[in-house]
DNA sequence: AGAACATAGGAACCGCCGTTCCGTTTGTCA
DNA sequence: TGACAAACGGAACGGCGGTTCCTATGTTCT
């Protein structure tokens, strides 16, 4: 998806396009492991590139990192949508927003791309954040008609959340112990999220 | 307190003392400002001062940053000591927390110092954070006696917590909009502290 | 096959920032 | 007040890492 098929340009050779999708995989393992401290050199290196090719794709940093972050955001998106098909109003929202913290415990980019992020990658992943409100405002709208969730609790409540669980994963993995204490603080959310 | 009285060191010199302490309240100003990204000439020059003399006191920059992170921790320990006059239990705890949290919105530096001091820095503030434990413990314990607190909840859970807030609280500020949603998550989670 | 043009590679460049170094200034004490 | 050590200032250093640039290598199309 998204890649290529631009509307005037020309679609790319075939080693372009092939050296483009290693670098992305690169990228997003690099960036996982490391977070934006990641090394472009590290990144060709991986990707088994020289340096110029990432370039060639990407021409900044920030651009790299942005088409991670627009990925990421449409994995969040894919998933919102997956679990409208939970019956239950309530474990639809609550199990999606377990599962995205289950992965997120696994991805440094994603645990960061919050804050840690440029502007400019930022803005590449705007409207793949935007379709991801939209579809986890349907879970939360559905918990609300079935009066199941706090009144006053809305979408864009989660993208913060979601950011501070993110960062509490990364305090505890940092320190080293109890490293699943994040567990607890998403549950205590949960039930403070039930109508009182 | 603290800054010198060293056992076998003779007192600094008067002008020394007084460019220590310029040199802290400008680094928490600085750091408070751009977080760890801050830069040494900067702080040197809101002190009014050479870049020398920053690193006549302190060895590096982890050092300054340390210095600060302990500060901070004692800043903590006080507040939960204060709170520990608070007649409720319960309004004891959240109070502590609700009035750390505001201050937190103020003050990048502590929003970020849990995930974003380097090792050096944090080895430093160590021995406060221990007492700021100790001080929460008491709160904790408190409240658990009372039979107002979710029993699974432990001091521990505390850091992490605030440290998550503080994530959020950075990415509804860059953000620019909605900036006092994080009130709503502590509140949140709050509730979901009482026991079920 | 071979011209023509896209693409790759990676050494070199450049600016940024923490840190060092040393000549100068200032406080202290006799 | 004079001498001496302590402290200061800030230009210069060094390394790191993102970015550029130019030559080499393929690919594609006739």
């Amino acid at each position: 998806m998204s890649a290529t098929v631009g509307s005037g340009e020309r679609p790319l050779r075939a080693d372009a396009r092939r050296n483009r999708e290693r670098i992305v995989a690169a990228a997003s393992a690099v960036f996982a492991q490391h977070g934006s401290v990641a090394q472009i050199d590290e990144i060709a290196a991986r990707a088994e590139v020289g340096v110029g090719t990432v370039y060639r794709h990407f021409p900044t940093k920030d651009a790299l990192m942005g088409e991670l972050v627009r990925q990421k955001f449409e994995r969040l998106r894919d998933r919102a949508i997956r679990f409208q098909e939970v019956a239950d109003p309530w474990e639809a929202l609550a199990g999606m927003l377990r599962e995205s913290a289950e992965e997120m415990e696994h991805d440094q980019t994603q645990r960061r791309m919050m804050w840690e992020a440029s502007p400019a990658a930022v803005e590449i992943g705007a409207p793949a954040r935007q379709e991801l409100q939209r579809e986890g405002g349907k879970l939360v709208a559905r918990a609300h008609e079935a009066g199941v969730l706090r009144r006053d609790f809305t979408v864009e409540h989660i993208g913060p959340f979601m950011c501070g669980l993110g960062s509490a994963m990364e305090m505890l993995q940092s320190r080293g112990e109890r490293t699943d204490d994040w567990r607890k603080l998403l549950e205590v959310f949960l039930d403070g999220l039930r109508p009182r």
